[in-house]
DNA sequence: ACATCAATTAGACGGTCGTCGAAGTATCAA
DNA sequence: TTGATACTTCGACGACCGTCTAATTGATGT
């Protein structure tokens, strides 16, 4: 859907950087994008055992990061591999430095 | 009432970096803060041309991002100067960067 | 003193958001 | 096939948030 590029230097758009910024605008959200970018890949199921929030919540949380472009997530079988997008997460670094 | 600083490395709790990305996940606020953040220092009256939104309304976010840390008011008579605090500004994108 | 202008406060309204429980889908094992 | 596990979708509810208008405070100029 989203462009993904491979190159490390995404250009983001006024939207993007204003979703991602929403994205993490709530405390249990980024508790989760932490949990994701400190693992190089880890499931749902890891997460709650971390957070105190329902399986639903978490995963209504997951697709918010996702839409954002911030995570990815690949399914496996039963499971689900959440990832960092790197090249997005560098990119809205960049983007708010140079404010 | 907060720490303030002198030093640019100030430490950020995890309160407050939560309170900034909230302040920050708003679309009229965020522009509020780079317009904030553009000019080394401008006042109220400044902002409402460049916006859509009431006076009413930008007092209001203004009060949210000088509670959050990003910027600091002075009173000049009738009118109100607004000033990025860049060492909390610079603090929260290392943490952030450490992500 | 009065009028004017800048900004804030108070109060209210409508919409959005985080959360949940219940039900649904999909995958694997026995 | 049946059951269990992992996650998602649905629908609803309560709280929070951005916004407004109206009224208030405070400072300046006449």
């Amino acid at each position: 859907m989203a462009a993904q590029a491979a190159t490390d230097s995404a250009q983001l758009t006024k939207a993007q950087m204003q979703a991602i910024s929403r994205a993490l605008s709530d405390p249990t959200r980024f508790e989760i994008f932490q949990q994701i970018a400190g693992c190089t890949c880890l499931g749902c199921s890891d997460l709650r055992e971390h957070l105190t929030v329902s399986a639903p919540t978490i995963s209504h949380h997951l697709k918010e990061l996702e839409t954002a472009g911030l995570i990815e997530s690949e399914r496996a079988g039963k499971f689900v591999n959440l990832t960092l997008r790197r090249d997005i997460w560098q990119a809205y670094l960049r983007e708010l430095a140079q404010i």
